[in-house]
DNA sequence: ACATCATGTGGAATCGATTCCATAATGATG
DNA sequence: CATCATTATGGAATCGATTCCACATGATGT
């Protein structure tokens, strides 16, 4: 591989010049440049920026951590993402966390070891460990999806999100609204989405029966399975299921159409998301958009600031909603 | 930042030292050792893999070129090149070629300047600026999705899913078969699948009708256009509609019902992919599935030995396919 | 005529690791 | 007791860039 000395001794000049070449600083004749030009040319010759990053102590690049690699959510963030790293001249590098904290600290620390300028990181919970490998990390870290204290955060408005959607649902007249939620572990779809259901209920006296309330994983088998327990336990059949998830709300879509049960007709059924599923499902879905490219542009931009302004101020972005009635609430 | 320096001094001990207790390497006696491990704890020192990678000329970091960041196959084979760099200790860095040639090309460039070991291409075309630039490339690259001469790949047998596809087709009665492609750039969607359609219909001594093939552009909407413009055009409207990919097939689903032709009565639909959607849709789309992620996996392994095994050997996988055959075609 | 300044260039240190080589102490071997 | 292998350690070069500083040249101003 060609370095910055090959060009320079072909050249007949020292690195100095060359490097001056490179970086358009200070003065070189414009014999010189020429010269110098031509020989990168001839070569083919790309600087090292590993080199580079080890004396500037920049590296352009920036560490994002994915709770899984292949979901719809992540990815639409990561677009968003790379759309303003990319624009402002950094590169980006991936990590999947595996939906475990020990591994989304273990990448933590091997972000840091690579010297990664700052790093993203797509929370799914809120654990001390966590909290606490952040603090003792030498590199910025800016959060998306739940709100850690001590850093940076974008986050989704998860409560009014699952309050308004409850709402919409009680103003179709529906009564007895059934709730498919998750591990509370994720705060932000475990507890935020849960208390603005209730919430929602409280406020128009209403109390959700017991069975009414089931969890799934996050996958639509498991909105499947909650959808027949629920189904299978309450007394009074729920006129009326919010999922706090597309995917869990089309398995419990899955299951209603397996037992033949109408939808919207008899059941009413609503998620969170706008997964591309959402759309196509018949009937289609009701759901919640959290335009998540959006928010991977915000979370780049809040880290890109963070980095070029040097202050410590903490900063929280709470992102907006959709709400999307389709026709399985009507 | 700490670095191997301060350890040393810490510890009362030598730079060598201290980086023959980090790699296991060499003689360290027991006292020295102890004395640094606990140094190191105090300090929370992360060695800087940038300075290792600039000395030892191995990054330990891949390359992945993506045509387009948020999309389900996308997604899917990055998963699967996770696993297998993860397992085997590299990172990744993603490049997103945002579906232009050019795009490609200043990421291939991007990727050597940052001196990673190896690059993985999602390829969607076989263009020769794009073959030339490889070929200057100094790193290694692998192509996965397209058969590019000159470098080692992986690609699906769409030639074979497609012609498959058809004939299943063809079995159950249907002989009007229209077909949704893409344009040609892309050699394996747009060309191969094509043919595949073609020749299965020839084998049959059939021939396709004026205006029953058509064009989009991976989108659902450009399906629905496809689908619009097949039956508008057509003098006998079609019984079956081939698509080249999931999208396609579903933006057709999409304009069947908005005028009414049932599916799969009276038009059968199938597409390629295997998406989550496929699976959702009513009726659920008979599509080919394509494994992605072993995909993904077999790239990255395809791309590991190639760099521990510094031949030049060419090699070429073709992976297998499934057929699914569901509601959508009876 | 001489200090001053703009322009042009290169030597050498530096970033943070690894690794070759020299050196020293210790114990075993004949 | 000389010789030699084994164990232990550190000095210094190196990877490929940037950057500080010294220095040279020629033009300009007084």
């Amino acid at each position: 591989m060609v370095t910055i000395r090959d060009i320079a001794s072909l050249a007949g000049v020292s690195r100095t010049t060359v490097s001056r070449v490179l970086n358009g600083s200070g003065y070189v004749s414009e014999q010189a440049r020429k010269r110098v030009m031509e020989v990168i040319e001839e070569t083919g010759y790309v600087p090292s920026e590993q080199a580079k990053a080890l004396r500037t102590k920049k590296s352009n690049v920036i560490g994002v951590i994915l709770p899984k690699i292949s979901t719809e959510t992540a990815s639409r963030v990561a677009d968003g993402i790379d759309t303003v790293l990319n624009r402002e001249g950094y590169q980006m590098i991936l990590a999947n966390a595996k939906l475990k904290v020990e591994k989304e600290i273990e990448q933590l620390k091997l972000l840091e070891s690579r010297r990664v300028d700052g790093i993203i990181l797509l929370a799914t919970n809120k654990e001390d460990r966590l909290l606490k490998a952040i603090e003792s990390l030498s590199v910025p870290v800016v959060a998306l999806g739940q709100d850690l204290p001590s850093i940076s955060s974008v986050i989704y408005d998860d409560y009014h999100a699952a309050r308004e959607m409850t709402e919409a649902i009680l103003k179709k007249g529906r009564n007895r609204i059934g709730f498919i939620g998750v591990y509370e572990s994720d705060h932000a779809v475990g507890v935020l989405r849960k208390q603005g259901y209730l919430d929602a209920l409280e406020a128009e006296g209403k109390t959700p029966e017991e069975g009414w309330i089931q969890k799934g994983d996050f996958t639509a088998e498991s909105g499947y399975r909650a959808m027949k327990s629920i189904w299978e336990s309450a007394d009074r059949k729920p006129d009326a299921v919010f999922a706090v998830t597309d995917r869990l709300a089309v398995g419990a879509l899955e299951y209603l159409r397996a037992i033949g049960v109408k939808t919207p007709e008899e059941t009413a059924v609503a998620g969170i998301g706008n997964s591309e599923i959402s759309k196509y499902v018949t009937p289609s879905l009701s759901t919640v958009d959290y335009n998540n490219e959006e928010a991977g542009m915000r979370t780049a931009e809040l880290l890109l600031e963070r980095l070029n302004s040097s202050g410590e101020n903490r900063e929280k972005i709470v992102m907006g909603y959709r709400l999307l009635i389709r026709d399985s609430l009507r």
